[in-house]
DNA sequence: AGTGCTGGTCTCTTTTCGAGACCACCAACA
DNA sequence: TGTTGGTGGTCTCGAAAAGAGACCAGCACT
């Protein structure tokens, strides 16, 4: 545990050595961590990680996520190099998309976040309540 | 592995089965991922990690929040029980930020995702490199 | 000809974010 | 007795991002 707060004033430094560059993209934690951190990307990411889908089979995965950001969201992780996407010459073209074996990689520690979510999610939901009680 | 794969299906379903409830925060996991997601979420729960700060030593270690949304993202973890926030009635009072046992034990699993992107970075550099050349 | 499926793009509106001004409180200083 | 500085914020406003939904070309089937 100690060894861990110890890395982690590495990586505070990290974080911080790049802050007055005035660039974002400067710091490189910083950065990884927004392209995984959007709104769609864990669910995308975690759609992928069982099999390749098709553009639309994802519509229909995640119907709550408009056309515009799946397209979007599926051209980052792509530009990131977590995801592969392949288009197929069939009567009307259709286009699959999978993981590589970075963004395999990099669903390992996803995974354990979103596991947790899982586990802790009541604890969550109490802590809110409880807090919005006392207001 | 495979296991793995088995307790994803499970989650996906969990994504599903509550999109077509229409409310977002329906779906258990998507909502304490999307609470920890923020842009500054991350960055404050790894400082926090290390130590309890002070709110003006916060400002002063992420130059480059601003102090409203360094307000709000406090706020916003405190509401989900990750941080908690003790008022000292000093003279001008101090506010002391510091993370609960949820937020250190949500702390762990963020922590091997932000250890995979400084491993990683390059990689995704590279990627996104190349995938801009070819365009 | 009409309908449907493919994988998108374009436009418009709503939500969120960021920069910076402002605020009350008090302490030390001149 | 102003005046400055540090405390932890809030408020407003313009910019950026997200969401909803219309639209599109191409081809197959009917």
């Amino acid at each position: 545990m100690d060894g861990k707060i110890v890395n982690l004033k590495t990586k505070l430094e990290i974080y911080k050595a790049m802050t007055d560059g005035a660039n974002f993209a400067d710091c490189p934690v910083r950065d990884v961590i927004h392209g995984i951190n959007g709104k769609w990307s864990p669910l995308l990411v975690m759609a992928l990680a069982e099999k390749p889908y098709r553009f639309g089979e994802l519509r229909r995965l995640v119907p709550d996520i408009s056309q515009r950001m799946l397209t979007q969201t599926l051209h980052e992780l792509q530009r990131d190099g977590y995801v592969h996407r392949e288009v197929f010459p069939t009567k009307p073209p259709s286009v699959e998309y999978s993981l590589t074996d970075l963004g395999r990689s990099m669903f390992v520690p996803l995974y354990q976040l979103v596991q947790w979510a899982e586990l802790n999610h009541e604890a969550v939901r109490e802590a809110r309540a409880s807090f919005d009680a006392r207001i």
